[in-house]
DNA sequence: CAAGTTGTTCTAGTTCAGCTAGAACAATAG
DNA sequence: CTATTGTTCTAGCTGAACTAGAACAACTTG
């Protein structure tokens, strides 16, 4: 699994880290069980802080995505393994639809986050 | 137009205001050419300083989305009343998805911001 | 058991976006 | 001309995010 992150980016790193690992969940190039880098490591890889990853890694057990103990470190928790083909396709679909109308990412994230289901 | 704001919310205020006037767009529930209210009568109303209401105005306009001049207020820029109907659907599916698989709202904005399209 | 690994918790300091406040100013409407 | 409305500028405040270092608890491994 691929993790990058931008500095230079308004979205919080910690942020990032979650978004990478959330994506590579969704592609399913990571299986169920399979285990991350400790977060020592990956902060160090990445030149940021070893709390930064900690909170990404807090944030992603909190959405059940994660099992994160101490001594055995940070994997990908059973029941993530889930089939992601419509949730991609539906991204793909909004993306295409806010490109064909203009929108920026700020403002589709804006409707995704305010609009209610009618 | 309805226009609310959760001084609570990790949405920043002006973001808050900007989604809600795309909410209104999108809905269709403006024209173009319609006026909204002056920056310091929204910030009134809303009890929030009028630079606030201009930094989301602001946005809007970089957006195309509004036509901001000086004396006269802001309208609804002609251009934007566009067929949302499909990117309604786009966004109801892409919730309706997020629900179905247990995902926080954070987690669907962190794909769509970062998500490329495939 | 002993040692090393890894997350948890706590304190502490820095930076920056967002928000507020007030004022002077320019464009527009009436 | 007068009132309205956005533009620009200065200034100060606050909280989230990030960094840094340390002590500690749970787990793994030899």
């Amino acid at each position: 699994m691929l993790i990058t992150v931008d500095p230079t980016s308004a979205v919080p790193l910690f942020d990032q880290i979650a978004t990478a690992v959330r994506i590579a969940v969704v592609r399913g190039e990571v299986a169920a069980g399979e285990r991350l880098p400790s977060a020592r490591e990956l902060a160090d890889s990445l030149d940021l802080n070893v709390h930064t990853v900690l909170h990404a890694y807090r944030t992603l057990r909190e959405e059940g995505l994660l099992e994160v103990r101490r001594g055995r470190g940070a994997t990908i928790a059973t029941g993530a393994g889930r089939d992601y083909q419509d949730l991609r396709a539906a991204l793909d679909t909004l993306l295409a639809e806010g490109d064909r109308l203009g929108l920026t990412r700020q403002a589709l994230t804006g409707l995704l986050t305010h609009e209610e289901t009618r």
